[in-house]
DNA sequence: CATCTAATGTTCGCTATCGAACATAAAAAC
DNA sequence: GTTTTTATGTTCGATAGCGAACATTAGATG
């Protein structure tokens, strides 16, 4: 597929500068990424970053009793295993592929070295950090204050943000585990979104129809999320 | 007060190098922080960060329609202000300080120069945010599947740990407002706790009573954000 | 000491979500 | 084409937390 042949399909890797790209190009590793896949399991240390170009990927926790929730998610704007170059290698949470696609991958050490060269690289992955960490942080909000019926609408517009068309594979039964809720909740919003024209729904398959429909009926978060990320990693990226 | 006169009374700022120690000492100014200061506000730029030294401050997001909740929560093991090395500046949170104490300042523009000088200062303070994204990770967590119970209990035993005694200078209308829910949810929790001798409550005045038994109440939360703080920043800090 | 204010305690009906059980239908497997 | 599996739809009682109203009491204020 020729729409994830090309890193540069990859935000952060597009906005390498090109010096530090043609020396990451060579290691770079094409890779599929299959729905379900696990690129890292919760505390352990990763083998390699992860950059997606038409993927989706869910950072999640799962509890001990089994059920989960979405902490943030992450397209072909970043990058997956930030931990390994805030230092601490691992995390309590576990990076699952939500939406099937491609990426690339680069090496944990190479990642680390190219980290501590400390130019433009750094600056950039730092700033794609703090957008993350306004996601987690209104992740947090969203599941506090806002109905179910925001959250599927604001979780459709992020994911909806990091892939090319308007359509999602994805059952009711996998979003509930994102969101944290039971699958027969999701059901009902999601049959809400369908009468009211903004989505349509086919046995794990997602059109959306009228993306400001749902831009207008989800909470504050979404856009809140947005604007950072805009704010953080413009285009052209890098000052 | 003695207790907050020394710098090193901040774990971050103890942890750091004699070279680099020493080289900050004359620009760290000693402040007062006293109870429902704003340190930052919302989106703004910051002017300086803020090491506590037994202060507790709050990172909340307060909503378009008023209502609030507590992101995480940073005392002497931390700093206030990290959207100022990580490159964006300002963050869509507040920062309040929600236990009265002392801490140090220091200006925004020496902090980032200091970051980026990039060494063991650099390394310390992001393995220092990594700690912290974990906090908001679990609080997005707890926020969707734990009893208000349970994130009581959290959230008193992550506010002990960052504190000195085992007294806390608080009113149930102020917790209600860093977990984001009612007053009088947070009565009846409270209630519970003070029949099962956990805690004693007075006017304003908590006291832990029985820390073991709050550890056994709370959801697996805790134990998780407080492992996660042990690995990244573990004392003697800096390999 | 009397008064006022802020902190806490209590109650009641309401709603969103849960947990569980079951129905239906589309796609996949045979 | 028949069977099996998977995805979605529906219902019912239970419960946690909400919103609002009001009672009580400990400190602060005068």
């Amino acid at each position: 597929m020729s729409v994830s042949a090309d890193p540069k399909h990859n935000l952060l890797l597009a906005a390498l500068p090109d010096p530090e790209y043609q020396r990451w190009l060579p290691h770079l590793e094409s890779v599929a990424m299959p729905l379900g896949q696990v690129l890292h399991e919760s505390g352990k240390t990763l083998a390699h970053v992860y950059f997606p170009t038409n993927a989706i990927v869910s950072l999640l926790y799962v509890m001990q009793n089994g059920s989960s929730a979405e902490i943030a998610v992450v397209g072909r704007e970043g990058v997956v295993g930030i931990s390994l170059f805030m230092g601490g290698q691992s995390t309590p949470s576990r990076a699952v592929v939500q939406s099937a696609g491609h990426g690339f991958r680069l090496e944990a050490a190479l990642m680390k070295e190219e980290f501590d060269r400390n130019g433009d690289v750094l600056h950039l992955l730092l700033r794609y950090t703090q957008a993350l960490i306004t996601q987690m942080a209104q992740t947090a909000v969203c599941n506090r204050h806002h109905s179910l019926d925001q959250q599927l609408c604001r979780w459709l517009l992020l994911s909806m943000d990091r892939l090319h068309g308007n359509e999602l594979v994805m059952t009711q039964e996998l979003i509930a585990n994102m969101l944290g809720v039971r699958r027969e909740g999701v059901t009902e919003a999601a049959t809400k979104l369908q009468r009211a024209g903004l989505i349509e729904y086919a046995r794990g398959r997602i059109t959306v129809l009228d993306r400001p429909g749902l831009e207008q009926r989800t909470c504050e978060c979404y856009r809140v999320v947005k604007q950072e990320y805009d704010r953080l990693l413009p285009r052209p990226l890098l000052r």
